[in-house]
DNA sequence: CGATTGTATATTGTATACAGTATACTATCT
DNA sequence: AGATAGTATACTGTATACAATATACAATCG
């Protein structure tokens, strides 16, 4: 009998592509802060009905991404410094938590993943290319994730990720601080690949608090 | 003038209602595990049409609650050791976050409250009843989050709470650790009330691992 | 001229209708 | 009898229709 398993990923509901797609428009700015989802529109532009959009701005309004008013409807949620100190405050333990799995899960082989993934991020670097350092950075990230072994916590994590990257677009375009990426990586590497819990956690929270002052920076100054 | 602002707060939409009224059946095992949610049948018994119906689907969705099959729709999320693992994984690091914001925000009235709160625990244990100890319980964990002056924080532990109720409502009958409780919330609100971060962490932790040991030993006698 | 009311329009909230797929059951064939 | 195909039914996915409310603008009154 031929393999032809009829692939049931394969089909992906409306509201998903919707949301997706409006996720995404919220994280690059293409929706700008405080813009109204308007219903018909959306669904106009997207040439679907409403009854996928208003599913999709359901779930964006869990994520935090749009804020609804009774009977007004939904509009971009805003970004401010108050909400990014409040989700990195958040997202430094929970990285910290991971990067404590990581340590009880590591196997040699994930430690040549990490360091792969760091070359190329040195090499983005040094050619400047910021498109590629952002994604190997999520890249290093997404490879700790996968190693801890919860599942919740991953998806968590990339929920407030995409949260960060409303920030982080404006942030990493600033160039004074991509030399330190991957330093800090490779410290944050090092304390996995010897299982040295205290350590790592130690270094990512850095690293974080690192990327904190370099967007809080950064908002400060688009603020002026 | 007179005083009439019309509080907007008091109008409802239906898919709040049906999402509070699901969410509630499902942490209390009204709708059981596995069990499917049909749209139809659950928007006849709430009188409602099937959008709000959906609407709130879609949210419980996000929420991890129910899980979606495409074109078959939602069932019950399973409960089971591994999810348990998780959730509390999670939630014992953000219980220690909140702790921490506590020791920093902490004031001597909200103390005081604290160990009313205490104080009414104890009276509850004494006569064992049971709601009022679990009652009691969570507005002290709340009382916590309060002063934390993160708002993202209180949220993710408000919606993590919830995931574990669908399990405490069997440990917490189990009477045996309920005079523990008292215990270690004390030393809980003397470790915030001299400020002591570290003392506070560890001891939310323990607090949160005394817990998870009585329903992972639920969850295996009912196994049997 | 400013304030207020009335009215039209836009938009959300909710219900319903229609289309397509999955599931269960029956009938048929071997 | 067991397997397969056919068919009816139930349910989700999507679109649309209708109702209620908010918003904006014009008309009216003082």
């Amino acid at each position: 009998m031929v393999n032809l398993k009829v692939n049931y990923d394969e089909y992906i509901p409306l509201r998903d592509i919707v949301f997706k797609t409006l996720r995404e428009a919220i994280i690059t700015g293409d929706l700008k802060p405080g813009e109204r989802l308007m219903e018909i529109k959306l669904a106009n532009e997207l040439g679907v009905s409403r009854t996928p959009v208003r599913e999709a701005i359901r779930k964006l309004e869990l994520e935090g991404l749009v804020i609804m008013t009774a009977r007004k409807g939904a509009e971009v949620a805003p970004i401010n410094e108050k909400d990014l100190r409040e989700v990195l405050e958040i997202r430094k333990v929970l990285e910290s938590l991971a990067c404590e799995l990581a340590c009880k899960n590591v196997q040699p082989e994930n430690v040549v993943v990490f360091e792969e993934i760091n070359a190329k991020t040195e090499e983005a670097v040094k050619n400047e290319r910021i498109e590629e350092i952002t994604k190997q950075d999520v890249a290093f990230h997404e490879a700790i994730y996968s190693i801890t072994k919860n599942d919740r916590l991953v998806q968590m994590l990339h929920n407030l990720k995409e949260h960060i990257f409303r920030y982080r677009l404006e942030y990493i375009k600033d160039m004074k601080n991509k030399g330190t990426i991957v330093e800090e990586h490779k410290k944050i590497i090092d304390a996995i690949a010897s299982k040295n819990v205290r350590a790592a956690c130690k270094e990512i929270e850095r690293h974080i608090e690192v990327q904190e002052k370099y967007i809080l920076n950064t908002l400060i100054k688009e603020a002026k």
